[in-house]
Order: C-alpha cells, then structure tokens, then sequence
DNA sequence: TGCCAGGCCCTCTTTAGGGCCTT
C-alpha cells in the first residue's frame, strides 16, 4: 500500500529550548490528524516539564509556568499523544526539531511510533523559491492561509502546518494534473535539488 | 553565572563558513 500525503498527522511542540540533547522539554503538544485531505482530530494539551521555563520562552509563546503549575506530566500526556499518531505519517515545519523532542519524549517512557516524518519547510523551499522566507507565519499569508489563533502555540502552528501543507498537495495536483501524491514522493521533493523539481514531480506525478 | 543544537543549503565550496528555520 502507497501512504498518501494527504491523510497525516501535523504536530507541532512548544518548548523549553532548542535542544533535548541539552535537557530541554516539551511544555505543548498541538496536532491535526488529515484524512484525504479533511482535518478530522485534533489534540492539544500543556504539560509540565518538572521546572520552571524561562522569561523568554514564556512571552515567546504566552505559556506561563503558572500555567504550566496546573497542566498534566509530560509522561501523562505523551502516552496520549502516542496513541493519537497511531500509524499516521507525520509533518511539521522544519520537521527535523519536532522530530528531535517526538523521540526524545517518547524515548522517556519506552513508546514508539511507526510514521515517517515529512517537512513542511523544506518542501516550501522548493514550491516558492522566491518568497521573502520560508518561516511558518510567511508562508501562511503568502497563500493567503485563515490565521486562527496565535502563532507560537502548539494547535495553531499546527493547523496553520497543515492548512499551508494542504495547499502545497493542492498546487503540486493542479500543475501535474495527478489526483493524490504518494507521502514518499514529498519526503523526495523535500531533498530534491531546487534546479530539478519540476522534472522530479513531471517524472513521478502521472495523469 | 553563563551558555547551549542540528540539518539543510548556498557560495567567495568540498582542507569551510555562515544564514535559515524551529523554541
């Protein structure tokens, strides 16, 4: 069976820091499940880090530690969250730091997952070359994206992920005239040379 | 107290350096 790009699980972490390697935590978990295209779950939820977060972090994102004081543990919530992916590939912007606290918090209480991982990010790069950057807020007014909530929190930068990610799948369809894009295929486009894009998806992307 | 990462990608490149992204 091919994985389809269109139906994921688009997560997105708030964190203390920037590396779990040099103990930073998750402090949020958002995700929107797609299927065939259509947000049909979604999940959200603080979680306590065991200790306080900084100045930074806290107006960065608008999560206070007195929030964080009443919030579940992230073991609590983590367990949930691993149920949540099931066997869903997963997408999120700039992947490769989602990624890095998905294992290292589920590494902490012994859970796994199947999916792959596919990033926004990096696909963007290569769908709109010119624009002005490829941050996740950018990207969401350039294809004119509903903004709902804030940016900086977990379940909005997450529908927002999977709102631009829907629209790229939409872009791609259109220009090759394809019907449905293999999750692999955009795992490839995310490392395919800039310069050969088009031949990639011509070459890939049948009628 | 002070400081911290890592993968991608471009170029004045590959015997390297630095900007972009994520918190």
């Amino acid at each position: 069976m091919t994985r389809n790009a269109a139906s994921v699980v688009v997560l997105d972490f708030e964190t203390t820091g920037l590396s779990p390697d040099q103990g930073d935590r998750a402090i949020e978990i958002g995700a929107v499940r797609i299927e065939e295209g259509r947000v049909t779950e979604r999940f959200q939820s603080l979680m306590n880090p065991g200790r306080r977060i900084s100045g930074f972090i806290e107006s960065y994102t608008g999560i206070t530690n007195k929030m964080l004081a009443r919030a579940p543990s992230c073991k609590e919530v983590m367990h949930d969250f691993a149920g949540f992916i099931g066997g869903y590939d997963l997408v999120a912007h700039n992947a490769s730091f989602d990624k890095r606290f998905l294992d290292a918090e589920l590494q902490r209480i012994r859970c796994d997952y199947r999916g792959e991982f596919a990033c926004s990010m990096l696909v963007a790069r290569r769908l709109y070359p010119d624009a002005p950057n490829h941050k996740l807020e950018t990207l969401v007014r350039l294809n004119r994206i509903e903004v709902n909530g804030d940016f900086h929190r977990a379940l909005s930068d997450a529908e927002m992920t999977a709102n631009l990610w829907l629209s790229m799948l939409a872009k791609i369809n259109k220009q090759f005239r394809s019907r449905s894009i293999p999750f692999g295929v955009m795992q490839k486009l995310a490392k395919t040379p800039k310069a050969s894009v088009e031949t990639y998806l011509g070459g890939v992307l049948k009628p």
